[in-house]
DNA sequence: ATAAACCTTATAGTTAACTCTAAGTCAAGG
DNA sequence: CCTTGACTTAGAGTTAACTATAAGGTTTAT
């Protein structure tokens, strides 16, 4: 089965311009073209693009993704940066999680708090707790 | 105790100029100045600061957080808006926390994929399996 | 008293990642 | 045959969030 732009885009909840951005930057060199020169997109450029998406959702920038990317087309020489890449990724979004937990402490406390004023119809409530400041 | 901006922007990690830009986007209008018009911050305003800093970490936009930062100083009549946001962020939260759970399946997945590749001397030790394609 | 190290403003430049426009090609349906 | 709609390219424009520069003022240490 192969996919034109359009229909990938949708699959992935892209658009088809951000698709050829990629193209351009060299994320996508796999893909195949019809004579006339439009893209098919295989099952296996799909999975591609899902781990382009999956390391674009841990932060990495899109030339760093390119290094992978034709790192994979180097074989089996580049096994070890390939590796060693997912491993370092492995700890990002490690360091990630334990920023977004920090992240959802503070914003429950601050729904208990916001939770506390509207029950007591003020927020002067608070304002005896020298620890809450703002 | 009060802080210089370049105190301020070494105790969280920011610089100087982001400081002036937040304060020109409105975001800490409660920061005052000495008789010179050079900014002194409070510990209150750190503790703001460090709230701004948190809804960003969330991904939510300048503009909107100077919308939280406008209800603060609304006063009670605000204290609705204010906790349906922090609950709406709460949510936003929870699903960056269930998406960065997906992601690190997969780098995981990549992470035995290419140590098994590593151990075998070869990425072929892979290309049996149909559902591994990339 | 003079240089270093801060601070101020207004405004311009940078960067990443799109996002869109213009001009044109191509295949299918009425 | 001709229109519709999806595709192509090169290149320009957008946006957010900084980041830096220029020109100047103030405070501190020698």
């Amino acid at each position: 089965m192969k996919y034109s732009i359009g229909e990938v885009a949708k699959k992935l909840n892209l658009t088809a311009y951000t698709l050829r951005y990629y193209d351009k930057e060299g994320l996508i060199p796999f893909v195949e073209r019809t004579p006339n020169g439009i893209r098919m997109f295989k099952e296996s450029d799909l999975d591609a693009l899902k781990v382009i998406e999956c390391l674009k959702s841990t932060g990495m920038p899109i030339k760093e993704i390119k290094n992978f990317i034709d790192w994979c087309s180097e074989g089996d020489a580049s096994l070890q940066q390939r590796y060693d890449l997912f491993m370092e990724r492995k700890a990002t979004v490690f360091a990630q999680m334990e920023e977004l937990e920090k992240t959802m402490e503070l914003i429950e406390h601050k729904c208990n708090y916001y939770k506390t004023a509207l029950d007591a119809g003020t927020e002067e409530i608070h304002k005896n707790n020298k620890i809450e400041g703002f």
